[in-house]
DNA sequence: CCGTATATCTCGATGCGTCGAGATAATAGC
DNA sequence: GCTATTATCTCGACGCATCGAGATATACGG
């Protein structure tokens, strides 16, 4: 954990710097990741909850229309038009439940979603080759950095996202909005 | 630069198997900070648009509203709104140019900002420990590759936007939105 | 001064995602 | 089989961001 202390003494002061600095990058490039990801969306005519949505089928795989609900936290009339737009599409396809047929199953259809992210294409290449720049060691500690860092940040949206209880949510949300009206 | 070629052998495959994942791991990571981000956005009761064109204004200092309808691509009766909004909720603040009265500056309320991203006090602290599993160099190397690859993103957002010129951009986009429609 | 160009704003209209409530279909218990 | 329950869909309405067109204010050239 802690290995600073046998430093000799200024190096405190360079890794505190080092740290700053990187935070700092961190936003920046959380920007930039999100225009990229907002230019991208925009070109393949899809909303911000129509990515989201697609993110979390790649990520769980198949899933009903129900627990969609749930993961996006939209109430099930705005589940069924979402599935509605994403199938017109094709990047998802319903699917019947054969043990309980009143299931709908929304199956991501990945060719299509990786093909529509043929965008993807120029993308990949892209961050291949900035990855050029380093050797396999600098490799392993990016690519543990980037687990990590992901998987604190799906800790931290769960924690913002906490619905204090599926129904309070619902209020919080609602006030939310009359606020921004009101004010 | 390249440095592979004196290597041994089997280590081609291993790269290989790297570079893989780490831009696998990429794409998660990039689908983790989007869902981040929206679910900050969403805690502020800010729209896409509204975070975005903030980036901008951090990334830039004050610009003028003209300007703004071009780095976001809004009508400028969209612009107009867009200040509003974040106006009243003092994100940022309009000033006139003193050298041309008839400009609006708009530019971010930095403090109002970071504090609207207190948000960022609990972020910015998991992220911190998420660098504490690290040496110095393990530290530059993240560094480096987190300027490196935001700047990478940065360009190829721009390529994305492409607007053919400002004109097309505009047919493109009624094209775009029609297109959703009718289909 | 006076007309033209420029920068922003106002207004009314539109599209789109979302929602609540009720309808429909299928399951489960008795 | 009949009823209660569950899962999804349909429908009508609403909020909100966006837009086009015209209004307003300022700058610039003659």
């Amino acid at each position: 954990m802690s290995s600073e202390s046998r430093k000799k003494n200024a190096p405190v002061v360079r890794r505190r710097k080092l740290v700053e600095g990187i935070l700092a990058a961190g936003r920046e490039s959380s920007a930039a990741t999100v225009m990229l990801h907002t230019a991208i969306a925009e070109r393949s005519g899809l909303t911000a909850t129509d990515t989201k949505t697609i993110d979390t089928l790649i990520r769980l795989g198949p899933v009903t229309a129900g627990e969609l609900a749930g993961y996006t936290g939209l109430a099930t009339a705005s589940v069924t038009s979402l599935i509605d737009r994403l199938e017109k599409k094709d990047l998802v396809r319903r699917a019947r439940d054969s043990r309980d047929r009143r299931r709908v199953i929304v199956k991501p259809v990945l060719e299509r979603i990786a093909d529509c992210q043929n965008v993807f294409g120029p993308i990949r290449e892209g961050f291949a080759q900035v990855l050029e720049n380093y050797d396999d060691e600098q490799l392993e500690t990016i690519l543990d950095f980037m687990h990590r860092s992901s998987h604190r940040a799906r800790q931290l949206t769960a924690a913002l996202t906490a619905r204090p209880s599926p129904l309070v949510r619902k209020f919080l949300t609602r006030a939310r909005s009359r606020r921004a009206k009101s004010s």
